[in-house]
DNA sequence: GTCTATACGCGGATAGAC
DNA sequence: GTCTATCCGCGTATAGAC
């Protein structure tokens, strides 16, 4: 791996600890074992190397969805596994961790890749509910839009809780509540 | 009102737009309209002013809930209260939006406020929800407790989703999404 | 490409005068 | 209680040598 690459490696992990605002060029730097020099050759800056690191990190997280939603089984099913995902629950969504950051809402570049990771997903999630619609496996009637836009919000509301709580639990219980409600559309 | 209390609003209104990290002394003095003196005068230092003003963020949080709650109407017209509660989106949930802060999760006193308040709000949610299953307007059989959770990490999660978009209309969808399932539970 | 040197202001706090 | 002075290290970046 190269310098350049180390330098991407390390923002993208130091980013999802301690979010942009606590993210120092130094301390990627050190992670990276690259100095000053290699850094700034490289990157105009911190919000420049910041953007190539959101931007892959947000690539990764949609791949893996993807994964999921095109997998096998009934739609039902695959929002399950959506919601039921393995996550590593009290680290945050790498992704969803910068909505609230002011200084990425502002970058236009930096705001983007959240933007079009949770546009994205949404779509596919409402593509998937839809699916189940037509196949008769989920009531009609309720708009897929809008049941997609809870699940995701229900998944990134459950990092919210179980962080304020200190344990992953609120997390379990949010996605399994979310869970019961879809079931419940099924009958 | 005094020097310390207008300390106490500014860190309030500062620790809400930029975050705990985002946040320095020098702002909050400024904000105010008092000098370093004063604000050593009256807090031990940042974190000590920061729990105070979080601690009263999150109790008028709770009360504001308490009175959509406790309110008159059926259980289910309670909880629709809750949801579509007119909420300024785009600036972000002034308790939620510090689970993500390492910092906050890393000092008890700081993260205590947010626990106590995500805790309380769903149990009393919970509450609400058994409630509409004694009554008959809720089906029995799911867990209060989960579509509490569920109903809470929405909200929260909504407020990530708007502002990854910029605008607000991803919290509408995710609360209507959560309304329209909540609703098809009653029939 | 990478290193070292250098810069300047801010973050967070202490000290002592008034 | 509040003010001013002062401190030290970090954040972020530039400059120029190798």
């Amino acid at each position: 791996m190269d310098a350049r690459e180390r330098l991407v490696v390390s923002a993208q992990e130091l980013l999802h600890e301690r979010g942009y605002v606590g993210t120092s060029p130094r301390a990627v730097q050190e992670r990276a074992g690259a100095g000053q020099g290699s850094m700034y050759h490289h990157f105009t800056g911190k919000a420049d190397l910041a953007r190539t690191a959101l931007r892959r990190t947000a690539d990764t997280e949609r791949a893996g969805a993807e994964a999921l939603l095109s997998g096998p089984g009934t739609a039902l099913e695959r929002l399950t596994a959506y919601l039921l995902r393995p996550r590593d629950v009290l680290r945050g969504c790498p992704v969803g961790r910068h909505a609230l950051d002011p200084d990425v809402v502002a970058d236009p570049g930096l705001r983007a890749p959240l933007e079009e990771t949770f546009d994205w997903l949404q779509r596919r999630l409402a593509e998937v509910v839809a699916e189940g619609q037509r196949a008769g496996e989920l009531r009609a009637g309720v708009d897929p839009a809008a049941v997609a836009a809870a699940l995701v919000a229900t998944v990134q509301g459950g990092y919210v809780l179980a962080r304020s709580a200190g344990h992953p639990e609120p997390f379990a219980q949010a996605t399994g509540g979310a869970l019961a409600l879809l079931t419940a559309l099924a009958r």
